[in-house]
DNA sequence: GCATTGCGGTGCGTTTTTTGCAGCAGTCAG
DNA sequence: CTGACTGCTGCAAAAAACGCACCGCAATGC
């Protein structure tokens, strides 16, 4: 859009830290991006960046500009999806900030039905953190954000929530399989591996350690919950995952199995459904976003993974 | 700013109904207007105004643009105004909707002392009924409304109230000027001045004449209280009022008393101030509202106006 | 019923704005 | 000191915006 390629400008200089930088990686000379600051900073009457000896960095000013822009580029968007959308077009792109549980069975699910009514929708799906999900919402990176266990909540506006108790995942035939719930102190002894310290689970296994007198020390830590679930095969290792990113129990030849723990020795966490408050999303984000609450409330309604 | 400039070019033809007109206004000529026009369409895939053979008129994808362009423009006027604020310029530009009875005391008053402190905001001061309003909260021709007794108060924040009882407005040697309270009933066979249907004050005395068998036929009625204020001299007639558009009872010889009516009659009115809602205003803007409430507020824990 | 008026849109020459090249002074790492 | 990097500035070329004259069209006035 004409209207803001300045600002866009802008913003990539910010991400840049120089102006030839983001020059470059705009396809034009430093002059006019140079001299297109320049004048914007004229218009401003203050600068949007500080001059460094090594580049630039955003000023106060810039840092209320960066924001500024964000939300014009987001507003824009969404304008531009409701003026398709009234044109019967069914079209747009939506962006979705997600914890990795909701990676392997539960995006890809959802995603795909969607599609199946909506084919020239596009998706783009993005691994973010507790925080740095809340974060992306507030950049306007993503639309909607799927949280296990959200840091602080300020900023964001829940649509939907649902409670997910902590799973142990285990080989077929572990020990520990043949109880259909078990207690924090059946785990002593085995290997453990567990999610590093950013992940939801992880944040509520410390949790409930610090209230308890049972240790429980990984042998194996890793941010990939992929790399932890090919380990356990020859070491019998136990890791953990809530039930969103496990399998169906009973879906034919899986090598692993699962077991809940005892919501007395680990609560059960919260998945959240979020986006930054007070913004209109796209329609397309907006109705996407409708698919995945009715889908969470359905999942907490009924019993989670029905046992056997 | 020449970021938005075509999109205020769009909003000037939505005003003027035609590009012409528009260009005129614009000191552009209709081709440079037209095209720039054709351009915006084309990037947004849809046309944004509808061809009649007279002009032309928003289509309804125009209507979303057109809201969408006002919105930019207050964003962007209150990133300019934090900018500005952080350098330490206190300036700014306010713009105020209110009634009729906050012009000749209230805001002269408190958009004097406001200026007292910061000289170099400057000040935008419209009459608009009760309605209108609140229109202009939403098409953002106005940063914070005073308005009494308010239409619906949709998509608009209540900042601050004060309630308002009725008074009734006479010369000083009326005969009903003797009473310190007056019932509805006292006012039968006096000539009566109203405010149109318009103003809250005439909504309230319709109100209270719907539930009792009281009726109060005005002789005069009209949207100027300037006229009915300078009319009853002759004639003994009676007009209305709320507090906080008349003198202090005791400021010297004014021609005129008021007596405020009793409240099981015609129940006090309430005074809003409000904004947008969920808008963030101009730092002047954000500062003088604040005034204003806190003014707001010391009217209505006092007495409103101290009797005689 | 026909000329007039005002409308949106278009081809073309001109003006204004933007861009790119070359080069300046300054800072920092080695 | 050297070399590489930074932001910034004349000056000329390229690009975009503009204004004029004009077209087709529909409603209006007489």
């Amino acid at each position: 859009m004409k209207q803001l390629e300045t600002l866009e400008f802008i913003e990539a200089i910010a991400r840049a830290g120089s102006i030839r930088g983001a020059a470059d990686s705009l396809s034009l000379t430093s002059t006019a991006l140079n001299r297109r600051l320049l004048a914007l900073e004229e218009e401003l009457g203050a600068p949007v960046f500080e001059r460094l000896p090594r580049g630039v960095r955003l000023s106060p000013a810039g840092e209320l500009l960066i924001h500024h822009i964000r939300q014009q580029r987001a507003d824009l968007d969404r304008v531009r999806s409701q003026i398709a959308d009234l044109k019967g077009e069914r079209r747009g792109h939506v962006k979705v900030a997600c914890s990795q549980a909701l990676l392997p069975y539960f995006m890809p699910h959802e995603i795909n039905a969607y599609r199946a009514e909506h084919p020239k929708v596009t998706f783009e799906v993005n691994l973010r953190d507790r925080y740095r999900a809340e974060q992306a919402l507030v950049t306007h990176a993503a639309d909607i954000a799927l949280v296990f266990e959200p840091v602080r909540l300020a900023d964001v506006q829940v649509l939907a929530t649902a409670p997910q108790p902590v799973h142990v995942v285990m080989v077929r035939d572990h020990p520990l399989a043949a109880k259909p719930v078990l207690r924090l102190s059946d785990l002593v002894g085995y290997p453990i591996g567990m999610p590093s310290e950013e992940f939801g689970v992880r944040y509520l296994l410390d949790l409930a350690m610090r209230r308890s007198a049972i240790r429980i020390t990984p042998q194996i830590v890793s941010d990939s919950f992929e790399f932890l679930r090919s380990y356990p095969g020859p070491e019998l290792m136990l890791t953990f995952q809530i039930p969103i990113g496990l399998p169906a129990q009973d879906s034919g030849p899986e090598a692993f199995v699962s077991r809940p723990v005892d919501t007395r020795d680990v609560p059960a966490g919260l998945l959240y459904l979020a986006q930054m408050r007070g913004r209109t999303l796209p329609v397309a984000a907006a109705n996407f976003a409708r698919q995945l609450a009715r889908a969470l409330d359905a999942a907490s309604d009924g019993p989670v993974r029905p046992g056997p």
